[in-house]
DNA sequence: TGCATTTATTTGTTTAAACGATTAATGTAT
DNA sequence: ATACATTAATCGTTTAAACAAATAAATGCA
């Protein structure tokens, strides 16, 4: 048997970190894109240009790659990536960003940034700090 | 524009709730049940006996209540909830869970619980006021 | 009472997620 | 070099989520 504490801690993580991701699905969807859609273009603004595998997004967002595909082809639609073989391994895909997918994910971070000045100044670096660590310690990392 | 720190704290929330969810979703999946499910379940159990109606069960979960019907639809196949009107309101439904949910409900119970065994203990009981406190404060509560 | 408004649940429809199977290219062992 | 296994991405199908609209009962009130 846990003790009360713990469910509580673990409940207000599950809770808080679906809150987060279901009201920033909200913001965006005003831009008509998706979580995962948002992620996938910053983890490719993340690369400076350099350009990412489907199977490396897949790594880096929890999802299965299945779906990444689908995901970056709902990009490609609206023009905010490229997707072109590797020239050493036709089995891979590079993906980058494109100039209108950066100018498009500046909005989008703008907007997610406002989501997120609600909540700035509520903890301090240190307890922020803390909140972090707390949370790797739990999973023992 | 917000600290490094912030954003790592909230990337542990939002990353630490969503794999909990997940891994917790794998596991009731050997036993045929969702997530949301086995949610009802628990929320039905806490009523004691007492019927619950379907607006009150969606404002436990965070989930539209067009779902809520869904969900006690597949819990009513599976016989582990009760379905009927209420007899003050005839709009409300009164759910109610079947000894076989409680039974089965023990069983996931159990399951999940093996599935904390592994965090229990890697925070103390301090820390894990500690945590539960700043993830609240974080939010403004 | 009669009628508009609100409340509670259900149903319909579109979209995305989960999972498996498939295709195609590469790596490896004989 | 050929056969076999592995890897990378895509496609197909089933299931659930999001959202809107519809139904039905209760409430407020002229």
């Amino acid at each position: 048997m846990h003790s009360k504490k713990y469910y509580k801690a673990i409940h207000q993580i599950i809770v808080t970190g679906h809150w987060i991701t279901d009201q920033v699905g909200k913001d965006l969807k005003e831009y008509g894109i998706t979580e995962p859609q948002f992620n996938v273009l910053r983890i490719l603004k993340g690369q400076k240009g350099d350009p990412i595998t489907v199977q490396e997004i897949q790594e880096r967002m929890v999802q299965r790659s299945s779906n990444v595909t689908r995901i970056v082809d709902k990009l490609l639609d609206k023009e905010l990536v490229n997707r072109q073989e590797c020239p050493t391994n036709r089995r891979k895909m590079d993906i980058t960003i494109t100039q209108k997918g950066l100018e498009e994910l500046e909005k989008l971070d703008d907007k997610v940034g406002h989501f997120h000045d609600q909540f700035q100044g509520n903890l301090s670096e240190e307890e922020l700090e803390t909140l972090a660590t707390l949370i790797k310690k739990l999973k023992g990392e």
